[in-house]
DNA sequence: GTGGTCTAGACCACA
DNA sequence: GTGGTCTAGACCACA
């Protein structure tokens, strides 16, 4: 029922993360309106202090706007939105790089393993 | 003290994966002894049970092998091993390329994005 | 009420065989369910834990299939169940040889003694 | 440190079968004389009263015989010695082709399951 | 209800 | 001391 969370990182961040997956995806639109932090809370299953502190981040880093009148929107700013999908790509890409280093491989083995994986993605197409 | 554990997957499934890493990485040689099960099960602060189970899956998979009575060690089938890591690489492969579709790269651009990086970090040398 | 059980071997390995058994025989049907590990457990007087142990390593052979929150059924490759006859069966007949080797025949004068047996039993018919 | 038995069938049985075993096999020679009952009870594990047992019962069938000086000593009646192995070696063959029952074979099959791995061993050689 | 995981703790064989 | 087995019993996810 509630949302996958772990315990190894705050679950503020942990939703701040799926929030702006969301976001990314375009499961919300830009300018759309979001649900209220009770709603959300509710779905995830925490505290709605604790959904709070997730959407005064979102909105911190511009993702997020507070509508006077009521609730919330995501940013119509496309290129922001487009700012946070190529850092938490970058993020990734770091992550992914970094795991494959603790099984041996540097770098350039990792983009040839990739290059193979997508050449042979392609062929099968 | 404890081993960093998170609450997603099944614990004895992360001292799996984490042994592996020691082994892939050489942390634990080909034919080096291994600790106790009691011994590791007290550094990774989980019932010795449970660190059985890990044991005895790793043994399954031929990564480990019991010596009664006096431990057990690392396979000395290099082979094997190297199998073993070329299957979690594979495995991280698809989980990044996947991650990245979620961000709505597909794995043609994902591609690309790690080539740029990997140049990028040559150039820097 | 209990199965009957020895000491000699581990009462996870009896069970496995137990169980088997009732596979090979048809006793339980190819892509026919099994009983709970909890009623088994109960029919065969062991732990709940001790009769997981036993499934689990019937799956890990192929033979039982989990069908989570439904429970376990027999596999349906046939194949399978045949081929595992067999390897009983090479047991079987291992363990017999070796019996009368220490009884002082050797595997000619076993298989003659077999023959015979066999042949006075057909003509009993 | 005691003899391997279980606890299906009586302790005095199995003794009887085992010390069967060790006059069949030449292990006490016919005529030779016998370790007391103690030395055998503390050998076995077991209360010198069901040694005594034992002993009584191989003396029954003629296997065993008491010298009213001390202790008691193996028939030297080869002959009876024969037929007891011959015994042993019908019921082994009568379990071993129940057994084979259960997995689905009959007697014939049985039969040629058991040429094919003598002719195959005798090929090896 | 079903399977899966985990702990605490006992006891065993082997050497 | 080492690995292996087993029980009792708790708690979880899934549907």
């Amino acid at each position: 029922m509630a949302w996958k969370l772990d315990n190894d990182r705050p679950i503020y961040a942990q939703i701040v993360e799926k929030i702006k997956l969301r976001i990314i995806s375009g499961f919300y639109q830009p300018g759309g309106k979001l649900p209220s932090v009770r709603e959300l809370a509710l779905e995830a299953g925490v505290n709605p202090n604790t959904m709070q502190k997730a959407f005064a981040e979102l909105e911190n880093s511009g993702l997020l706007i507070t509508m006077r009148t009521s609730g919330r929107m995501v940013t119509e700013d496309e290129e922001r939105i487009s700012m946070v999908r190529e850092t938490i790509a970058k993020e990734k890409i770091d992550a992914f790089l970094q795991d494959m280093r603790e099984l041996g491989f540097d770098p350039e083995q990792s983009f040839l393993l990739i290059k193979n994986n997508v050449e042979q993605k392609r062929e099968e197409e």
